[in-house]
DNA sequence: GGACACTTACTATTGATATAGTAGCATACT
DNA sequence: AGTATGCTACTATATCAATAGTAAGTGTCC
């Protein structure tokens, strides 16, 4: 189970974007302004529960994620299809695009993105 | 802002798949044994953050949900695509149908979906 | 109408989350 | 080589989440 409480996401947010960081470097691109130290705390639980790892760099430590963009998202996907729209894929998705600010242009992709999906579901 | 726990999470849901429900009607809906006074105090913890309100019914209380399923669940997708996905909703759905489970048939309808929200966007 | 069972109201406890301070060490620069 | 500065390690604390017990009230049913 991999349930990351909302700063936890946070700070996997800049590693992910960065790709790897040390405390410095995730500090300033968050967006609220923590205390050095509250950030590197938070590395350090993060680390603890096995979603992050460090290696020396000069004398910091520079994070990366051991926890992937998509796992962490499949378990809040998978548990708000379940809890909030009765375990329906659908309605999330009609109340994902019910977004007025979503562009024709990127309500094409996403249909493409399931054209996709769907050959590969007929050819295997 | 509004950011449900895991357990109330849990509790709305039971709320938003009956309507309304009094403390004996969830606890008897949720998949963990808690304590009656335990899903009580997650009702009032709820109320008092004015997601759900509540009636007489006899002697006891019957909770209804003010927060909708739409709003709970929207709030947890944006931040999902903004915090996980890089604010793109095309790989927030690109992860979403990776999932072997679904059925062309569950594709065709998202895809259908997808077209009537085309649709209203062409014609205003 | 009285007993009973269910319900609420209030309180308590444990553990996790979020935040940050202080001390001390190490590296980079002069 | 000395020193300043940035970094980690350790510790601290307040708040919130999760769970539940006890006591007292109130309908309901016989």
């Amino acid at each position: 189970m991999t349930a990351l409480t909302a700063r936890e996401m946070d700070v996997m947010s800049v590693l992910w974007e960065l790709g790897s960081a040390t405390v410095a470097e995730v500090s300033a691109r968050l967006d609220d302004d923590l205390a050095y130290t509250t950030v590197l705390t938070v590395l350090r639980i993060l680390e603890s529960k096995g979603l992050v790892g460090h290696e020396r760099e000069g004398r910091a430590h520079r994070y990366h994620p051991l926890l992937a963009r998509q796992e962490a998202g499949r378990s809040v996907l998978d548990r708000l299809r379940d809890k909030v729209y009765s375990g329906s894929t659908e309605l999330l998705v009609a109340n994902l695009v019910s977004d007025e600010r979503l562009s024709a242009q990127t309500i094409r992709r996403l249909r493409k993105l399931l054209d996709e999906r769907l050959e590969k579901e007929e050819q295997p």
